[in-house]
DNA sequence: CATTATTGATAAGAGATACTTATGAAACGG
DNA sequence: CCGTTTCATAAGTATCTCTTATCAATAATG
């Protein structure tokens, strides 16, 4: 069963169009004694009655009919899926695209866009976890670009910048109210060795802060949420508090940090897959609209 | 392209699956060289990169992820529709059933609910027109099976009664008038040769009732529109009038006839194929509800 | 650092498939 | 009744596919 190729199907639905092996045959571009021996291979592969003889012509049986009404739409997409490479020059791929939390509130969704639009045949698998992931998939082949953020200078990857973000220091109303009390902040950040850690760390320093604990989350968005119903306060990327912000959720109440995040995009410098090196290429051109 | 067989999709499904060639030769009962000629098969015959060699291993390529993606679904689909054989002893095909019209709003519903449920196997496609052109199509075997209407005894033609519906002479508002001021009734018919034409006329003569005219349509469902708005009358199943009668668009004008339209279903006495048998078993065990 | 195991490529030969040409048998049409 | 159409069959050839055996490269291990 497993022997039956494509070209078994094709005849199989051409006879069932024009009527006769011979026709098929021609159409085909090849010999009546062919034809037969296709079907004959198919009917003894499916162990099934495919055509009847009646008179001097052969007519489908009542399965037969039927599996050429199954046949019909697995044709037609056979021929989508498998033709697709010729079709356009385009590149076709699956690329696997990894993205930390930020970079993908970021600038993900242009990107995307901007590949569904631009590239057709590329589709994505996006990946959403902490930085530090993202590196570690990518060397070892198991994401094949990432954006991620704050310089990174690992050997064998090949980055390009994308855009900025700015950051500030916020606090719900619980947080505000404690740090009018005067008492130590509760500080919220992600787990260390994430750049928006490292510019936490340093904010404070700069300030000559003593933080009252200094509590870690490992997704922003739940960091966000964390600080909006507690008592902390948390150096978070514009980007993603936008509605928090406008409906009074979140509140500066620091100056900002000097420092921004910076999303970077990367690939192996040795991907030899040219889908992913046009990819990669595409993404370093795009660059993310500017926020302040 | 066209020399793709299944097992090659299955092959490179099983690669993507298990990571390795040689742990896909096994899982397929066969050796890992056997294993690389199909993949290189493959790529030959759509002229893409599938895998790439990436240390001692063989990893896909962002195409070749892109085929696996689209040829997972279609395997699935692929071994719905050929293992169908083998997966229940019960009847597979793809009948033609023809009916004529009356038949077909009196017991035909009835009759395909029945095949759906009890031989869930079978596709019907049925094909509604004058009993005379299905018998003619059943005949030249471009039909499988036919309901239809009055006993027929064509030489070569097995038949079974499967039940029958009374009838009545029927007028709209404007025929009913015409009726009482006098006038020569208007009638209305299906086309000569057909039962209902026969009926029809017989039972004028019954009455030695002259028409005015005796107008025929090929379609019943149209017969019935033209007597309600107009100014005729004639001889209907009830099985086909029941939302007229019920909202007084058509009324008993006479008696009704003593001959009632009885169904049968034929199918050629040396029809070969097994499951056109058996659901011709089928029908002619499928009695219709009685209608009075 | 040497050894061993794993992964896949390659080559050669056997066996299976698929195609072509030529011919035959049955059935249809005039 | 004869020619035509339609498909089956046979024989020969070309092609494809598999298996066995071996090799090269790489990763893992002691």
């Amino acid at each position: 069963m497993k022997r039956i190729a494509l070209y078994h199907l094709e005849t199989l639905l051409v006879i069932a169009r024009l009527g006769t092996f011979h026709a098929a045959a021609e159409r085909l571009g090849t010999t009546q004694p062919a034809i037969s021996a296709r079907i004959r291979e198919m009917e003894s592969q499916l162990s099934i009655a495919i055509f009847r003889r009646e008179g001097r012509r052969m007519v489908l049986t009542a399965r037969g009919r039927q599996l050429v009404q199954d046949c019909e739409p697995l044709w037609a997409q056979f021929e989508s899926v498998l033709m697709r490479p010729g079709e356009f020059g385009g590149a076709v791929g699956v690329v696997r695209v990894g993205s930390g939390e930020i970079a993908a509130a970021s600038i993900l969704s242009g990107f995307t866009a901007e590949v569904e639009s631009s590239m057709p045949g590329v589709t994505l698998e996006v990946e959403i976890d902490l930085t530090a992931k993202m590196l570690q998939q990518l060397l070892a082949g198991t994401s094949d670009m990432v954006f991620l953020a704050g310089p990174v200078a690992a050997p064998g990857l090949r980055t390009a910048p994308v855009g900025d973000v700015p950051l500030a220091w916020l606090a719900g109303a619980k947080g505000r109210a404690r740090l009018a009390n005067g008492a130590a902040p509760r500080v919220w950040s992600l787990p260390q060795n994430s750049p928006l850690h490292t510019i936490t760390r340093d904010s404070l320093q700069v300030r000559g802060i003593t933080a009252a604990g200094f509590a870690t989350c490992n997704n922003v968005r739940s960091l966000i949420d964390i600080v909006v119903a507690g008592e902390g306060v948390a150096v978070l990327p514009l980007t993603m508090v936008g509605t928090e912000l406008a409906r009074g959720a979140l509140q500066e109440v620091w100056q900002r940090p000097d420092r921004r995040i910076r999303f970077e995009v990367a690939i192996r410098s040795n991907e030899p897959d040219p889908v992913i090196r046009e990819l990669f290429e595409r993404a370093s051109r795009f660059v993310m609209p500017p926020v302040s």
